[in-house]
DNA sequence: TAATCGCCGATTGTCGACAGTTTAGACTTG
DNA sequence: CAAGTCTAAACTGTCGACAATCGGCGATTA
């Protein structure tokens, strides 16, 4: 556990900032399919309406392009990223595969205060699913699993999670509900906890494997049922 | 139907523009020590240097940034990131969990073209390990690698390896000598080619982990004994 | 009528400038 | 002599401006 932050460490969130306020303000927009996919964003637009200047908004874009929700196409400017179905496929291969290892290493590191931890989030996501209320369900989950990859304790594996749950958060966010039972999803994350309580490696990847399969196909349904995708004007 | 250059599809490397050439040129300087770890990143300088304004230069410090090359410290400007033992062990953590999957899928899309470029490289890294050219030796090394993730067909996973190779070529630049022996690198491919080959999951996991682990414990060692790593002055 | 060419507005890429903050060094003081 | 303070230079964050380029629309032509 950290508490200072010289020149050593991960990138860590400028929340101070203009470039991280826009960036913020710019992912907020899309997840909630303000901008929707395909859409252009014009630097002057954005600035305006922020008021700021290009400068900021240009550098914030370009963190957006690295986290995946941009693509920036050279001399024509920003676009909000368009997903096929196979993006989803290539997004939950790689989330498998790092939250299997995710999960042993958090097994290996547990301690009695992060396995309450842990306990806790699943209590709020029964209590979210009973508020309906999608994108706050959407985030406790990532909160559990999150968690996870923090218990681990890499913090490379930790923000290629943040990297690809952005991405996901996206995605959700324009599919605009959420899978079908709220309290299944809840309800699918305890037998993972309690494999990681076991320690047992091959349970764990088992039960992990289970949980995001599980969620894994029924975005992955969710997404060929709207497809194709509705694309945005201009 | 049209067919203009659609707003689709992963960040494509923009070599064109100045950004990309002030990232291409202080990537260089970063892994071959020029600009050693620890060591400030003045925008103006840079600009002077490179004949441009700051404005491309901080574009391309914070692309830097997220490739985990530079570290952000706000109102303070950019460092070069400082390694320590234990972001070698998260890379590698990472690398063999990612790269473990990447061969199973690999296996799994092997078509004998593919099949041939894996065989072609194993014979450049050879005929490389006689050459005496470590950071060539590196480069070939990471082209068979990043081959097996290309093959594997998820794009993700692909800029993954690539960032993880962006920071261990600093790492491995700044040590300045390769692992002992090139020849015994260039061999520990064979058994992992050999295994995709054959298709076996099993097999190819267990010689991924064998091959990775190896050059996890020699790159290990190798930090390990130059540590306290040499602080840059300023 | 359909396709091509050329022009015009809109937008990006890049630049130089300015204000506020940080850093380094000289100076003072106990 | 060490520690603290003050001042000036250096640097970052942000801005507005300008040239180059792109996309769309209408005119032209076969």
């Amino acid at each position: 556990m950290r508490t200072i932050s010289p020149p050593v460490g991960l990138p860590a969130l400028n929340e101070t900032d203009l470039v991280g306020q826009v960036a913020r303000r710019l992912t907020e927009a899309i997840v909630q399919g303000r901008l929707p996919p395909g859409s252009k964003v014009v630097e002057a637009g954005i600035a305006r309406e922020l008021g700021v200047s290009r400068a900021p908004v240009r550098e914030a874009a370009r963190l957006l392009e690295q986290q995946g929700l941009l693509v920036a196409n050279p001399r024509r400017g920003f676009f909000v990223r368009q997903f096929a179905a196979d993006d989803i496929d290539e997004i939950y291969d790689l989330r498998l595969c790092v939250e299997r290892h995710a999960a042993v290493l958090a097994a290996r590191h547990l301690t009695p205060e992060t396995r309450d931890m842990l306990r806790r989030q699943i209590e709020v996501l029964h209590e979210t699913a009973d508020l309906d209320d999608p994108a706050r369900q959407v985030e406790e989950d990532y909160r559990f699993h999150r968690l996870i990859c923090e218990i681990a304790g890499n913090r490379r594996m930790l923000r290629l999670f943040d990297d690809l749950a952005s991405e996901l958060r996206m995605v959700i966010g324009l599919i605009g509900r959420l899978y079908d039972d709220p309290h299944e999803i809840a309800r699918t994350h305890e037998p993972v906890l309690a494999a990681i309580e076991a320690g047992h490696p091959e349970r764990i990847v088992a039960h992990v494997d289970y949980h995001i399969g599980h969620a894994w196909r029924e975005v992955g349904r969710l997404v060929r049922e709207i497809a194709p995708w509705p694309v945005a004007a201009k």
